[in-house]
DNA sequence: GACGATACGGAACGCGCGCCCCGGTTGGCA
DNA sequence: TGCCAACCGGGGCGCGCGTTCCGTATCGTC
């Protein structure tokens, strides 16, 4: 590859993470590439298709989060409040990481996977509802990140949620 | 007005009833004028824009939905739970409710009073947790409401967001 | 320094959708 | 029944955006 296709293709994924972090998913591709400094012929040059760059923007940060998550094998039930609240800061410092659930197919699978073995232990250790399944985790949570970029209080909207996903014993 | 005309005019309403609660207020409006069997130009004859046209369709299941929570005066925490479980049950049916938060400001104002009146009687009893505001509440409602058309359990859905309201009181 | 391959920029295309306009038609009053 | 106003249909406009194409500029090699 060419010195300055590498560097073109460097400030590309720059430009593209600032305006995905800040707009999500919806910026105009157009609009990437006036910041990055290039035509848009060029962002196509690299990247097949608007989808294609947003996920290469995504998914090293999707990745680094489920990452996270294996690490400590303590407690199951803050185990999974942790990487919830990993997600929902995540979440209200970017707008794209509400979008990459909708948008990417593999990291959403990815979420679900990872959400679904922190769910399953944290269910079995009696400490979250057993009526839950990881799908709807996945579901109420791109709900809640959504929620996040509305003005929401991110850690009252997070509060209730972990609250809620409690198991109900009665004292 | 026309005999026909308003024989159009209901036609069109009947559509817009269909396809919006379908599809919500995304289906384009020449599926509406088809489903209705005139064409788009009637359509603007009736409404002046498609916005309007949404407003008139779902601006009466709000008010009713209204209406019904002003009606009990027993239980704060109750009246609250059964008006939010009144919108998801609506939201789960017709996909239009969400909708109606983002799309009508004016239908959002009337939620928030609504919800707002209901949250803070609640508040007041020390049955629900004091630092979410209205504001919060409708939020994280949209949100929750947008989940339950991406195959989310709705009782459970629901049920986690009731639970994580509540006062927490340390048994 | 020249030449071929590679990459660039931006004009242009296709598409979907909200909205408007106009020639033709229909309803209801005299 | 005839006439005018109201109304209808649908083709068309403007816009935004993802994507493509091509003439031109640039890189790196001989």
């Amino acid at each position: 590859m060419r010195a300055d296709a590498a560097r073109n293709r460097e400030k590309v994924l720059e430009a593209a993470r600032e305006l995905f972090a800040a707009q999500g998913f919806d910026v105009p591709l157009d609009e990437i590439a006036a910041r990055a400094g290039v035509g848009p012929g060029t962002v196509y040059r690299h990247f097949p298709t608007k989808q294609a760059l947003f996920q290469a923007v995504t998914e090293a940060r999707v990745a680094a989060m489920i990452e996270s998550a294996a690490l400590p094998a303590e407690d199951p039930r803050a185990a999974l409040f942790a990487f919830l609240g990993r997600m929902a800061e995540e979440a209200s410092a970017k707008r794209d990481m509400s979008d990459a659930i909708t948008v990417t197919p593999e990291l959403r699978k990815s979420l679900h996977a990872t959400l679904g073995g922190l769910l399953h232990k944290a269910q079995e250790a009696g400490e979250v509802r057993t009526d839950v399944t990881a799908t709807d985790l996945v579901i109420l949570m791109k709900g809640m990140l959504q929620s996040l970029h509305e003005g929401g209080n991110p850690d009252v909207l997070l509060q209730i949620v972990l609250t809620g996903l409690q198991s109900s014993r009665k004292p």
